[in-house]
RNA sequence: GUGAGUGUAGCUCAAUAGGUAGAGCACCGGUUUGUGGUACCGGUGGUCGCGGGUUCGAACCCCGUCACUCACCCCA
């Protein structure tokens, strides 16, 4: 019998829990702040729910459930578990269609599963945080999904650490039209091109070799790349002169230009959004604007989005327009712990109460409760062990405070408090404990 | 799915040319039976991932297998 988790599966013990949870609690805020609200949905779809809406490659990564009974004999498959929050969402939607308001704002936090070979940041249960409005067209909605990720990095604490990139699928289709490419090999393009980040020019370009493009073709996209190299800030400009010949770029362009425009309005520091004329993004479903954002010294993308207007059309045969972003939470707690983000986070347990003896053990217990009336988290020490240990076991729990009352105290009515960071302690009238913990917890994490 | 690396005590790692395992930290006890985080002394703890093979003898060599890590594919 192994006591090991399944593969790309992970326990989170306290610790971790903590830090998760303030991740959480600071993306939700925003979320909030913006006036989304949470959804749930199972994690379990059914098997038709799922397939088809990632590309072959994502068929291929969804966890799928075998058939109970005989079905599971054959080897028959009528579920699997959530790919991702998007397609639920667009399922959800189409099944409720009339019951709701739009825009439609929701956000959702929760575990998804891919059956993808584990590393660094990556993981076969993860959870992603999704923000999407649903029922509008209005690229103000984009912007805004823009500004949610950008305030969510901001508050992280990653200031000036990331770059929000942001192109438009009509865009990357007049680019790869006007090269001359046939639109049934523009998913090719598009994959290599989205590494140039990763592999350089010279990667992408042999890599575009490899998969037969013509030098023509090749040679074009080498410019592109080596413009956006050169000029990271001119990205409508480039996307200007590389879209002449295709309506559907200049379409996409004046989106986008659009767009620069309303993300003006909210004042963000100059090159923490950019428009990224090599910026692809994988998924198939999406339809216009696609946003990615990077955090320096990170390889990889840390949220990734984009506004998916067929989507839940897909469901219903009612085309509803959406858009949406994804922030990776586990990326960023890995790279948060790894840079040591997590550093401030308090421990949660104010006060241990010691104990002296079976003659004492009752007063430490209405010392606790006192305690616990008005707030303080405090631990009570249940074996009747020596003080040396007990206080050893609030170094363990970095409990900060120790609460000690013993024949002494008990004969006065005090108690002894004791500052376990600086090692002083004073003796206290057990009535007045109750503001001198407070102030005494107070002080602590004050002066950290 | 492909490739590379690593698996020895709870954790981080040693073990000299194959001779049946050791340190630090942690834990437990003591120096201090009312005071931790510093010091000193002692102690518990290991089927050397698993299975086979070579050998008088394997943690070490060979084969297989599993797990983890990293990278590719793809993605958060």
């Amino acid at each position: 019998m192994s006591a090991q988790t399944a593969r790309g599966m992970r326990d989170f013990l306290p610790e971790d829990t903590r830090r998760r949870n303030r991740v959480a609690t600071t993306i939700q805020s925003v979320f909030q702040r913006y006036g989304y609200e949470p959804m749930e949905t199972p994690a379990v779809e059914r098997i038709e729910t799922l397939l088809g809406k990632y590309g072959e490659e994502g068929d291929q990564l969804l966890f799928k459930i075998l058939k109970r009974g005989e079905g599971a004999r054959l080897g028959e498959v009528d579920l699997g578990l959530r790919y991702d929050l998007t397609v639920p969402l667009a399922r959800v939607v189409a099944m409720n269609a009339g019951k709701l308001v739009y825009p439609f704002k929701r956000y959702q936090m929760s575990p998804v599963w891919r059956a993808d070979r584990p590393q660094k940041g990556r993981f076969r249960e993860f959870v992603q945080c999704d923000v999407d409005i649903v029922g509008t067209a209005s690229l103000l909605a984009d912007a805004e999904l823009i500004a949610v990720a950008h305030d969510a990095l901001t508050d992280l604490g990653f200031v000036n650490e990331f770059r929000i990139h942001l192109n438009h699928r009509q865009v990357l289709r007049g680019i790869v039209e006007s090269a001359g490419v046939a639109v049934d090999r523009e998913g090719d393009v598009l994959v290599s091109l989205d590494k140039f980040d990763k592999i350089g020019v010279d990667g992408v370009c042999k890599e575009l070799e490899q998969r037969g493009f013509e030098s023509h073709v090749v040679d074009r996209l080498r410019v592109l790349m080596d413009a956006t190299d050169a000029n990271p800030d001119s990205g409508l400009d480039i996307i200007h002169e590389f879209v002449q010949s295709s309506p559907t770029g200049k379409v996409g362009l004046l989106q986008l230009k659009e767009m620069v425009g309303v993300l003006g309005a909210y004042g963000f520091p100059p090159g923490s959004v950019i428009v990224n004329p090599v910026l692809a993004r994988g998924l198939s479903y999406y339809t216009g604007p696609v946003f990615e954002a990077t955090i320096s010294g990170f390889s990889g993308s840390v949220a990734g989005g984009g506004r998916y207007d067929n989507l839940v059309g897909m469901f219903s045969g009612q085309s509803i327009p959406a858009t949406g972003i994804s922030l990776g939470f586990e990326r960023l707690v890995v790279i948060m712990e790894e840079r040591g983000m997590f550093s401030d986070l308090p421990c949660p347990v104010g006060v241990l109460v010691t104990r002296m003896g079976p003659e004492f053990l009752y007063d430490s217990i209405e010392f606790a409760q006192q305690l616990r009336a008005i707030g303080v988290s405090v631990e009570l020490i249940y074996e009747d062990r020596k003080l040396a240990k007990q206080l050893k076991h609030a170094d363990a729990r970095s409990i900060p405070v120790a609460a000690i009352i013993g024949p002494d105290e008990k004969a006065k009515g005090t108690v002894i408090l004791k500052d376990l960071r600086r090692g002083s302690q004073h003796e206290v009238p057990r009535a007045d404990a109750g503001d001198q913990v407070k102030r005494l917890l107070s002080d602590i994490t004050g002066s950290r």
